[in-house]
DNA sequence: ACAACATATAAACATCTATTCATATGTAGA
DNA sequence: TCTACATATGAATAGATGTTTATATGTTGT
């Protein structure tokens, strides 16, 4: 070590910090957000998702492809459709959290 | 209704996927998830903040603000300066799972 | 091999956003 | 009221990112 950056946090390490991040920046976009949730159920075809999204395949292939890269979703080929899925149950956690705290009613005192 | 697109997601409303998507967003800052990390513990000044992470105060600034909004945080004066800390528990639990997914082990199915 | 379908990839573009710098607001003490 | 400190705000900019369009890859059936 050489600098030493003032105080580090105690809980994580930066590496972690960074993979995290980058976990939350891909679900804060709508649209994989959406297709992420999609996947939660059952595997789903590219093209299903494109539908019940109301989007192009190539869009959602795109977005497949990153959260497939971060190990988000992984993917599953049945002749000529690939289907997809989460990879593990730890998201649908994370989202159910974040609905908690999206549905949480606010004290009086704690507006502004 | 006019167009009915396709099939909508049953679980969550469009507005509700809104608001989550725009708390991940914020969440996927590294800067920023950093700052929310500082506010778990106790309440902590923005100069404390800063100092802890090694960054410009009108920066910790900007991102606080944001925080703020969007109900991740809440401030409080104390004096000269201002504490924040995190609004309610739910964001740790979302942190925690997501840490859960990070440190999940990988199948070897599951490698490409 | 060819055609039809499903998905993936590449480039291009417009929009958004994190950061910096400068300045303003607000608070406490002399 | 003046000064010093703490935080907030505004403008400007460079870099990131979502979407579209066009094209490519891959699979199944004939």
């Amino acid at each position: 070590m050489q600098t030493e950056p003032a105080t580090v946090l105690p809980l994580y390490a930066e590496d972690v910090i960074g993979q995290l991040a980058d976990l939350f920046r891909l679900m804060g976009d709508p649209t994989r957000l959406r297709i992420i949730l999609t996947c939660l159920g059952e595997p789903i075809s590219v093209g299903e998702i494109a539908t019940r999204l109301d989007s192009s395949p190539s869009l959602v292939s795109h977005h497949l492809r990153l959260l497939k890269a971060a190990r988000v979703l992984r993917s599953e080929r049945r002749g000529k459709q690939i289907f997809y899925s989460a990879l593990d149950e730890h998201i649908r956690c994370v989202i159910d959290d974040m609905v908690a705290h999206v549905g949480e009613p606010l004290d009086i005192e704690e507006i502004d």
